[in-house]
DNA sequence: AATAACCCTACTAAATCCATAGGGTAATTA
DNA sequence: TAATTACCCTATGGATTTAGTAGGGTTATT
């Protein structure tokens, strides 16, 4: 299950992609416009920024804007920064690899083998999915 | 992630599943050879008799065998049974679905868009793969 | 009657999630 | 330079889930 950070963190991406210009938005107008806890919202916002994602500005007319195009900010990316591992089991996972305790074979073991399928579906639609294209709907 | 229950569970099944006969085997048995608690792995057994997929015998010579063949078993059901909602959302969730308190139109929602993607994709593996299948590696 | 194996309940340590609270700091603008 | 606005940081906690452990009861074979 996705968690609500997650969740949030997309809503929030989306929200700011769909600005028609780049100019900072302030948390609090996110947090309204998308019914997220305000407090919640900054903590995510501030980790998508501390991972090269947003940028911020302060004072007045402050706020939070993409750095990139939409276009650029595929998934993936969002997924591994505010979800983490993308697969289903760690002994499957591309970027947060962790070896089974109670398994002494991976490739003997069945669970492992159809969760690589799973995650080799999962990953295509999300690398094939940018920002820009969720800022569609 | 997918959580020790429904791991656990699948091991058992694909262990029964490569059984050449369908003769019942004892949870000791199923505990050592897959590295599983032996109390933790009677609950998920359990789980999976009480919903059908298996079947048990008390007593001497005694254990729990598959009820059907591995063919006719396929792993949405297996899923559903141990871990519950194969979607990412509940708002995407076929069999689990539940409003999320915070979208006021699922339509308009760029999560809820996507994920149905994924779910749609996560299916179809899990449709066109049986207990038949794992159990070949 | 003994034995082997299933059945059931209750409890718990640890981890994670989803915040809430409160204040500190920095950059604008007037 | 003072006021304002908005970002930054820490700590805390209730709720829920996870992954078991413990211990005993019941039932079916032999």
């Amino acid at each position: 299950m996705l968690s609500k950070k997650t969740k949030y963190g997309i809503k929030a991406l989306v929200y700011l992609a769909k600005q028609k210009e780049r100019v900072p938005v302030q948390i609090s107008t996110i947090s309204k416009a998308e019914n997220i806890s305000q407090k919640f919202l900054e903590s995510i916002l501030l980790t998508l920024k501390k991972n090269g994602i947003l940028g911020s500005k302060k004072g007045k007319g402050g706020g939070y804007y993409l750095l990139k195009e939409p276009s650029q900010i595929p998934m993936t990316t969002i997924m591994r920064l505010l979800e983490g591992p993308i697969a289903m089991v760690p002994c499957v996972s591309l970027n947060f690899y962790e070896k089974c305790d109670d398994c002494p074979d991976e490739n003997a073991c069945a669970v492992h083998n159809i969760m690589i399928k799973v995650r080799d579906n999962t990953l295509e639609i999300f690398r094939n999915t940018t920002l820009a294209d969720l800022a569609l709907t």
